[in-house]
Order: C-alpha cells, then sequence, then structure tokens
DNA sequence: TTGCTCCTCACGTCACGTGAGGTGGC
DNA sequence: TTGCTCCTCACGTCACGTGAGGTGGC
C-alpha cells in the first residue's frame, strides 16, 4: 500500500506539492500532515504517499477552502460511529464543496474571458496607437467600439 | 456614461459584489475604489457604476489576485507616456493573469471531479454499510473497488 | 419611535512569510 | 570543505473579521 516505502524528505513533499517548506510545517502545527519520524539529525520524514495528500490540501486550499474545511473532511470518518451516517454527512459536504468548486468555475472562466477579450482589443486598437494615454483621447478613440468593450478593460483603461 | 447617475450606497455596492462593507472600506484604505462623496450623515456615496469596478475586484481575488496586483492592473495605463507603450505592458500583465486563470480552472475542474467520484463512492458502496466506520474493516471491503478509488476518497476515508 | 445599518477606531484572526542564529547532508 | 537546505523560535504581513460605542435613515 506505500506504507513500507522508504520515508520523503520535507524537500521532496514541497517539491511535489508545489508548497513550501513553512507551509508544511504550519500544516503540522495544526494537526493536519505530520512526519513519520525524523532523521538522526532532526530533519523531517514522511510517508512517500503523504506527498499526495499534501497535494490534495494544497489543491483545496487553492479551491477556497479553509484550514478548518479541510480539518473537518479529513475528521469526519473517524468521528461518527457507523459508516451509514458518516458516508451520508460526508457525502453532505462534499457535495457542499463541489456546489461552491462549480460556482468559482463559471467565475474564473467568465473573468478569463474578460480579460481575453480585454486583450483582444489592446491588440488591434492601442497596440498602434500615437497618442499619449488620456482619459478623454481614450473615450473619443475611433478605432474601439466603445459599445462593446470587455468590463475589465472599461475599467483598467479607465473609460468609466 | 453612468457618470451622472444617481449615487449609490455602501449597501447597495456591497449587494451586487457580493462582499462585506468592511472590505469595501479597506479597499478605500488602500486607493482601490474611492466614493464621490458623502450623505449629510456621513455616509458613503459611490458612483452608480463603481458597483461594477467593485464586483471586477472582488472577482480577481477569487481567482488569485493579491490587491497589489489589481492596484497595478489598474495603474498602469496612468503611469506610462504613450498609449503603445502602456498597451503592450498591460498585454503582458494581463497575460499572465489569464495563464494564472488557465491552470486554476484546470486544477479545479480536477478537483471537482475527484471531489464528485468520491461522492459516487460513498453513494454506491458506503451508504449501505452496516459496519462501523474502521480502517482494517474498510480496507478489506469488497463492496469498493480499491485499485480505481479517487485521491480524495483514499484520503478523507482513510485507505492510505 | 423602533431596528437595522452605517460611522470610526482598534484589536483579532487566518494562513502563512521572513529573517535570526545554528546545524545537517550530498 | 563549501553551499545550500533544514532546524526552531518569533515577529511580520496580507486581507480582511469583529466587537465597542455612537449616529443615520426608512
Amino acid at each position: 500500500m506505500g506504507a513500507e516505502d522508504k520515508p520523503v524528505t520535507l524537500r521532496e513533499m514541497v517539491k511535489r506539492a508545489r508548497t513550501t517548506a513553512r507551509t508544511v510545517r504550519f500544516y503540522e502545527e495544526v494537526g493536519l500532515l505530520c512526519p513519520v519520524g525524523r532523521s538522526k539529525g532532526g530533519h523531517r520524514l514522511y510517508r512517500a504517499a503523504d506527498a499526495e495528500k499534501l497535494e490534495l490540501i494544497a489543491e483545496l486550499r487553492v479551491a477556497g477552502c479553509s484550514l478548518e474545511q479541510i480539518r473537518t473532511l479529513f475528521a469526519l470518518k473517524h468521528s461518527r460511529r457507523d459508516a451509514r451516517r458518516a458516508s451520508g454527512e460526508l457525502q453532505g459536504l462534499l457535495a457542499q464543496r463541489i456546489d461552491e468548486l462549480k460556482h468559482r468555475l463559471s467565475l474564473l472562466t467568465r473573468l478569463r474571458d474578460d480579460l481575453g477579450a480585454s486583450v483582444a482589443v489592446l491588440q488591434s486598437a492601442c497596440a498602434q496607437c500615437k497618442h499619449p494615454p488620456g482619459e478623454e483621447l481614450c473615450a473619443a478613440c475611433t478605432d474601439i467600439d466603445h459599445d462593446h468593450l470587455p468590463r475589465s478593460f472599461r475599467w483598467i483603461w479607465e473609460l468609466i
């Protein structure tokens, strides 16, 4: 199962999960991820599989989960007497997280498209502009279609 | 243009952008979003269009941008002498943000699928389980396909 | 008039970042 | 041996949250 694999150093953990050493130590402080032991020199050693757990935690964080929410997820099974009830509650929790993920995904998708549309306007109109960047000049510019500008462009290019 | 629309209260700003009053005041502290004035009682008043700017800021934050990055975006046009150069630099900045957004989108998509697969396992196998939630019992469970479990399930259900 | 919201400090919190001074490991 | 990384405090930082005590506005 990987439990007997040879232990892995903090450095390798950090590399695989794309976090920092401080973050891993902090997760240990709050009880999320503990090393299996230490080297003779006092360096932390982890199970090889723990890199995957760290990665999961890091991804849940990027997804907007708090450490408290993550701890709740990991603690749920252990905190219930029977598997049926634990399973039901966990399904509920996961459904909430998934719902938030879906909302976040649609928001990020819209934002990506909006920023992309701004780049397109900059490339097609502003890249050849010979004028200094002034509010009145840009507001009167005939190279851009003022009625169909992406939201991000309007605010960043000060057209509002 | 919306600049002459009747001013809008903090309450309406917060509602439209789904943030908090504290957050709006904080953005004012750091110079990101200033009211056009105050009511006779001292309450903040904003241009109607500013709700959209607040929404953009809030979305950029959800997307992982720091306030410093957001400030840089909004300040770029004003900080360059000619529009061509400002346009070029802004294209670069936006391209970076878009790239990060794409990475984040793929991460969140994978995570959503992983969590969804965990819910599916819980529904198909654990929901009918009569046993207490123990590590040995679950590790020996014949209702789940141990070779194809989603990563999140393995860690949350303590199968590693 | 009653409530709910807004106002301004100001301290608290979450999730780490960042030196300071010392040791480990290839 | 030289560097780079790790170790443990411990204080700093970012982006707000949360009362405390007082006023505004429908």
